[in-house]
DNA sequence: CTGAAAGCGCTTACAG
DNA sequence: CTGAAAGCGCTTACAG
C-alpha cells in the first residue's frame, strides 16, 4: 500500500551505527553501564526524525514478549444496543485504569459475529495477544474459564463466577449487602410478604437472593415470606404480572434494571399502581429515563469502580504480584425513591 | 510467570514434522498446490491439542505485516464520564463493523494522562501497532494530522476537519442538513429573530452555522436576523442567559446537547420560560434526562451509523481499496418536542 | 563507548 | 507431499 515504512535499519544506515545502538537510544537505555556518547545519540535522534522512523511495535512486542495490553472480552452480546448504558461505564473504569497504568485496550469483538462467542475458536485461545483479560457477560461458558484457567492465561472475570477445581479471580459489586439494605427497607416500610423476580441461576443472582433472605432472618419478624418469580426469555409480562398480583405479595425485587423496566411498563398497561398496589425495587441502578416516570428505588452501583478495580487486579496478576486468589466485593448503594411505600393491603 | 506457553517448534517435534508443516496445517493453506496428508494433518491437530497450543498472534502479526486492528483514538479526554452517552453510540458502531470483518479494536488510552492527548508522544507514532485509526476529539492537532497524513498512515477521522495541503477522509453527520430543518421549524412557527450559541469555532460548528444561515436566506422573509452568541470554557451562564434575553431574539439555536442543557438549567433558575420566553434547539440529540424536563427539540444523531461507516471507511482505506478522499455526509433527523412554540412578543 | 549475533514466534517462497 | 532457510522488526546479552 504505502511506501514502505523506514525502519531501525534504516535509521542504522543513515547514522552510521548498529541496529542495537538504534533501540538503546531511541529506549534511552544504556544496557552495559557505559553511556553511549551525546554525539552519537544526537546522530541517531536526527536520523529517526528524518526519516519520520517510529519503531514498529509488533517487533517490541516479540521481542520484549510484553504487550502492554489488557484485553476485554464479553460473552453477551455488544448488541442489543439497550444494555449500552450498563456494559459501557465497566468499560471506562477500565479504559481509566489501564491509562493510569499506561496499557492499551484491546477489544475482542473479532468473533462476535458467531453464535455463540467463543474464547477458544478453532479450538485455540483467541485472547494470546492481550498479556491478560477482563471477562463479562452473564452466561459465560465454564468450561472455557476453566481451562483459561488452566493454561495459566492472567484474567479477571467482572461478576462472581465459580468454576468446578479453580479459584478464578473476580471482582464484583456486593449486591448481597444491596439485597439486604433492599429488604430491611421492605420490612421497615411494613410490607411482610416479598416477591423476587430474576432470570438467570447465575452467582450474582444467588448473592443477591441470600441477601434478601438474610435481611429476612435478621428480622425476625413473624410471618414472613420470599416468593420467587423466575422468568427467561419466553416470559409473557402480562402473565407475570398477572401471577404475582394473584400471589398475594405487596413488593417486589427484581433481579436487575431490566426486569425492573420490563416489569414497571406492564404494569402501567394493566392500571397497577406503582407504588401502591405494589412496591417495586430494582437490585441494580436503574434510572426515571422518561418524564413521567418516577424516581425508582434502587441499589447503586459502580461499575467505573468496579472496572478499574478489576484492570488493577489484571495487572497485578499479569505481573506476577497478585498472591492467592483475588475475589473481591465492592460497595453498593441503596437509594430509596419513589417506587417504594407502605403496603395497601 | 505461567509455565513458558507452547510454541509451533514444540507442536512440531511432537508431530514429527518441520515448524513449516505445522504452521501449514493449522492456517488450511497449502502453499504449493500439493496438500498434506491427512495423516499427517491429523498428527498436527492432535500434538496441538495435546499441548494447548495457540499460535502467537504477535508472531503472526510480524510475519504477515497484518494485524487486523483498527485503533481508536481521541483528542478528548475519556473523562469527564458526562460525554460517556455521546462517545460511546459511536463506540458501538465501530465494534459492530469491526466485528463483521473480523477486526479487533483498540483503544490508545496508554498515553491519556499526558496533557494534551497526543498522537506522536515523544515525536513517534503511537499508533502504529493498529493498521489504520479512527480519530475523534473536538480540537485535534492539525499538525499532527498533516504529518499522519503525510506518513502515509490510514486514518478516519469522525467529524469534519480540514488539514492545510490534506484531503483526509472524514465521516461526519450532515448537520448543516440539521440546523437547515430546525431553522425553518422557526420561521414557520413564527420566529424572526435567532440566535446561535456555540463554543469552540470547529468545522462542525461552521456546517451547523452555514445550514442556519441558508435556511434564513432561503426563507426569503424580511426581516431576519441571525445573533451570534460565542462561549467558551470560563463562560458563566446566568450572564449569557441575560445577555440573549437582552438582545431581543425569541429562539436560540444551541451547537450541541451540552450547550442546550447548560443553557436550559440555567433559564431555569432565573424563572425564564420554555418555550414561552424563548424557544430552545438543541443541535445535537438531546433528551429529557429528568423527570419534570420538556422533550427537547433537537437534531437527533445516528453516532452508531457514523461509527459504523467510518471503519468501513478505514477498512477499505487499509486494504488499499479506496480511490480518493472519502468525505462522508451522513443523515441526521430533526425531531420537534416541546422546547419550541411560537414566540411571545 | 559500539558492533555482531542470537533470539522472540511466526509465515512463506523455494528446494527437494 | 515435506523440510530447511530466510525474513518480518525489534531487543538484549556478549564481545570487543
Amino acid at each position: 500500500l504505502n511506501a514502505k515504512r523506514p525502519t531501525q535499519k534504516d535509521v542504522a544506515r543513515m547514522a552510521g551505527v548498529s541496529r542495537g545502538t538504534v533501540s538503546m537510544v531511541l529506549n534511552n537505555r544504556m544496557n552495559g553501564r557505559v553511556p553511549i556518547s551525546d554525539e552519537t545519540r544526537t546522530r541517531v535522534f536526527q536520523a529517526a526524525a528524518a526519516l519520520g522512523y517510529a519503531p514498529n511495535p509488533v517487533g517490541q512486542m516479540l521481542a520484549q514478549g510484553n504487550n502492554c495490553l489488557i484485553g476485554i472480552f464479553t460473552y453477551d452480546p455488544v448488541f442489543p444496543y439497550e444494555q449500552d448504558d450498563f456494559y459501557f461505564p465497566y468499560l471506562t473504569g477500565i479504559q481509566q485504569e489501564a491509562s493510569e497504568q499506561a496499557y492499551n485496550v484491546l477489544l475482542f469483538t473479532r468473533n462476535h459475529g458467531t453464535e455463540p462467542h467463543r474464547i477458544y475458536a478453532n479450538s485455540m485461545n483467541s485472547l494470546l495477544l492481550a498479556d491478560g483479560c477482563i471477562l463479562m457477560g452473564g452466561m459465560p461458558d465454564r468450561d472455557e474459564l476453566q481451562r483459561l484457567y488452566n493454561e495459566g492465561y492472567p484474567f479477571v472475570y467482572i461478576g462472581r463466577r465459580e468454576v468446578p477445581g479453580c479459584q478464578i479471580d473476580w471482582v464484583i459489586h456486593d449486591y448481597r449487602y444491596g439485597a439486604a439494605a433492599a429488604t430491611r427497607h421492605l420490612l421497615q416500610l411494613g410490607h411482610r410478604h416479598l416477591g423476587f423476580v430474576g432470570g438467570n441461576g447465575e452467582e450474582p443472582q444467588a448473592d443477591k437472593l441470600a441477601g434478601c433472605r438474610q435481611a429476612l432472618a435478621d428480622g425476625e419478624m413473624p410471618e414472613t415470606s420470599l416468593q420467587l418469580f423466575p422468568i427467561d426469555k419466553s416470559s409473557v409480562a402480562a402473565q407475570v404480572v398477572q401471577v404475582i398480583l394473584a400471589s398475594g405479595v405487596t413488593a417486589l425485587l427484581c433481579d436487575d434494571r431490566k426486569v425492573f423496566e420490563w416489569l414497571g411498563r406492564e404494569m402501567r398497561v394493566q392500571g397497577v399502581r406503582v407504588p401502591g398496589d405494589l412496591s417495586l425495587v430494582s437490585l441494580t441502578t436503574a434510572e426515571a429515563r422518561l418524564p413521567d416516570m418516577l424516581a425508582p428505588t434502587h441499589v447503586q452501583l459502580n461499575q467505573r469502580l468496579v472496572g478499574a478495580v478489576a484492570t488493577r487486579t489484571l495487572i497485578k496478576r499479569v505481573l506476577g504480584e497478585a498472591d492467592g486468589p483475588q475475589q473481591l466485593y465492592l460497595p453498593c448503594k441503596f437509594v430509596v425513591g419513589e417506587t417504594t411505600g407502605p403496603p395497601n393491603r
